[in-house]
Order: structure tokens, then C-alpha cells, then sequence
DNA sequence: CTCATTTCTTAACCTGGGTTATTGTAAATG
DNA sequence: CATTTACAATAACCCAGGTTAAGAAATGAG
């Protein structure tokens, strides 16, 4: 059962017992979302918060321009959603969709709720994961104040190895804030030539 | 008392008895933070997390080439620490210090978990405080994705309404992420004189 | 296998914002 | 109350990265 993936990821951080584990699993939907299909689009309200199983997710807001802007690339084992639109149940100005073929656990927060009360070690669980993902994201933030172009690069190639030769360099270019034509001249004529 | 700021802070999440409320603040560590004195120093460990009371405190990371780029501002009522090095234990790569004399309220992680277990409720306070850190992390890396300095500079001005004249502009401009001769084109100079 | 769509590269030119430098002005500190 | 020290404004020049455009490759649906 491909359950298993989510409480594997649980049991790293807290301990259920196995009635627990089947009370979860109670509330949770499996979801297949195929390439290029969207789970949330502008404009309507985050209700789920989504495990990545298998595929992978991104999400990404769209600017005044017409430019993406991808927050987050969410592979096998990762949580993603709104947290803006999923705490407030607000309005979403972002967009998830699947870079690929993509099977998922949905969590709603209502249900999320429900089992905060039920079960406290899943709080805990979910304080921690969120806890993480503040780090990465203030981390992220520094990089883009301090950072070239190029080490930002480097910085994305370490972070997700396993995506470097599986996605398109559009979605690359951005994760990392530069144009395609950008990246394609960083990586290829980069020689920084400068006669000396 | 001016514990009372942060019990306030508290119970618009949570509700806790008054004897959860005295047990909370005999984990507390009360301390006064001069103007330009530091609570947290790069390679340090940030064994606490701080809930400033009055004043102002600062988290910001400092580049190979020197500069200061600002992560938080954090005036009363905010919580301020560097999550990494605060839920890992190791070096930070933070600085931490005072804009003006500042009071704040310390709570050390270990301590922390202690009142974890002690008080699920407080656990649930902290899930939902570091839940709208993550949301105001991540808008903040999108507007530094989508948007110009000069809209940098009005969204500033909108969040610390209080800071813009408290503080100088070369804060301003390390934390939206231009040079301080830039900000004061931006602001001067600034009329983009376009012919029409 | 073929036509259409999406993705990638290259190159000439442009601009938002950085650098360096100078001068002026507050505010601490003795 | 004078003198360091920190802060701000302005201007001339510079560069990382954006824009536009036009092919070349790869992918994919029928």
C-alpha cells in the first residue's frame, strides 16, 4: 500500500501506534494527478495540503507579466499546498500542477484540524515539517539576496539532483529567478571571457 | 508586568489556565537588549527563541563581499530567532541585534519542548506562529521574484508602517534587497522621467 | 512518419540597479 | 561644544541580467 510512504515519513519524527495510523489513513484521499493537470489554480481556496507519493508537484505564482515564478518543487516525499490560502481559506493567487504523472495523499484542513485534536504527535509532526520548510524558504530568500545567478544554479543542482535531467531548463531558469535565455548563456558561452 | 504582552500574544490562538500561564513564565528569561548589542553573533548556537516586549530587533546574514542583508525585523509582539540554527543546534550564520534599546522575553528550545509536552496548547501556538512565518517568508520570495525596488519599497512601507521613520534608510535598503544609493534615487530622483 | 508544438541556443542591444566618489548633515561621545 | 562617527544625497560610469528576434532541436499527437 502506498500509504506506507506517508507514514514512513511520519515515523520519523513521531510514533503512532497502528490504530492511529488507520485513523489517519481514514482521512486522507489518493489522488493521481497527470502531467501538466492542475491541483489548485488561481483564484480558488487551498483546502488540501498534498503528500507526494510518486510524479512531482510545483507550485508557482504568475506576475503582472505573465511570468512564473516557481516557489517550491515537490518530489516523491514532499508536502506541498497554498499555506497562505490553506491556513485562511482565502483566495489563492497560486498555482500547483504536475510536472508528471503524479500520485498523491490529500489532507484537507479541516480534517488536518479534526486530527490535531485526535491525536496530538500529529501536531507535533506537522509543527516540525513546518518548521522545516521556514528554514528552507528564509535560506532561499538569503540566496536570492546574496547570490549570482550562476551560484544559485550550482544551489538548485545540489538541492534537487534527481530533477536536473528530468525537467525542462524553463522551470530551472524560474526556481532560480533568471529568463531561459539567461541560464542557456550561463551554462553554455559562460566563459566570462575578459580579455586580460 | 510585562509578561502580560506575551500571554495576550497567546491567547488570540489558545486559551491557558492561570496556573499554565505561570508555569509558561518560569521558563521565561527576561532580558534587556541595548541599541546595537547583539543577542545572537555568527557562529554562535541560538539556543532561544525572543519575544520582544519593546524595541526592535534584526536577524540578517552578512555576504562574501560584506554586506548585510536583512532577514526580519521584529518590533513588539514579534518572535524572532534564526529557526535553523535554533531547531538544528548548530552555528548560525545570523546575526541578531538591537535597532534601539529593546526588551524581550528568552525561551531556550530545550525548554521549549519541555513546555511541549507539559502544554500541548502551547504546541499548537507555535505550530500556527511558524505557519505565518512560512507565509510571510514565502510572499516575501515572491515579491523579490515579481517585483521592481520601488514596489519593494511601498510593500515595505505598508508591513512596518511604525519602522519607516524609526529607523535608517539603509536598513530600509538591506532588507528590500537594494544599495542605499539606489533607495534614495528611488525615492529623489525618482520622477522615471519619461518622455510622454 | 509527419506536422505542430514545445523547448533550447545564440546574438545584438538595452536597462535596472550597482560602484565609486564627493560633499553635506545629523548624532553620538568626550 | 567640538570632534569623531554614522547617515544621506547626488552624479558619472559600469555590468549582470533582461529583451527581442530568429533558428535549431527535441517531443509528441494523430
Amino acid at each position: 500500500m502506498s500509504v506506507q510512504k506517508l507514514i514512513d515519513s511520519l515515523q520519523k519524527h513521531i510514533d503512532l501506534s497502528r490504530q492511529e495510523q488507520e485513523l489517519l489513513a481514514d482521512f486522507l484521499v489518493f489522488k493521481i494527478i497527470k502531467k501538466r493537470q492542475f491541483l489548485l489554480h488561481e483564484g480558488q481556496i487551498a483546502r488540501e495540503v498534498a503528500f507526494v507519493v510518486s510524479g512531482c508537484l510545483r507550485s508557482y505564482s504568475i506576475d503582472q507579466n505573465g511570468f512564473e515564478h516557481i516557489l517550491q518543487f515537490a518530489p516523491t516525499g514532499w508536502w506541498i499546498t497554498d499555506m497562505y490560502s490553506f491556513i485562511s481559506q482565502q483566495q489563492t493567487h497560486l498555482t500547483i500542477d504536475a510536472l508528471m504523472d503524479t500520485e498523491a495523499y490529500l489532507l484537507s484542513r479541516e480534517n488536518q484540524l479534526i486530527l490535531f485534536d485526535k491525536i496530538p504527535k500529529l501536531e507535533r509532526y506537522f509543527r516540525i515539517v513546518t518548521e522545516n520548510s521556514l528554514v528552507g524558504s528564509r535560506q532561499r530568500l538569503i540566496d536570492n539576496l546574496s547570490l549570482t545567478a550562476s551560484q544559485r544554479y550550482g544551489i538548485f543542482c545540489n538541492t534537487y539532483p534527481t530533477l536536473i535531467h528530468d525537467i525542462p531548463q524553463k522551470l530551472i531558469a524560474a526556481y532560480i529567478g533568471v529568463t531561459l535565455e539567461f541560464l542557456s548563456k550561463l551554462k553554455n558561452g559562460g566563459a566570462k571571457t575578459k580579455k586580460s
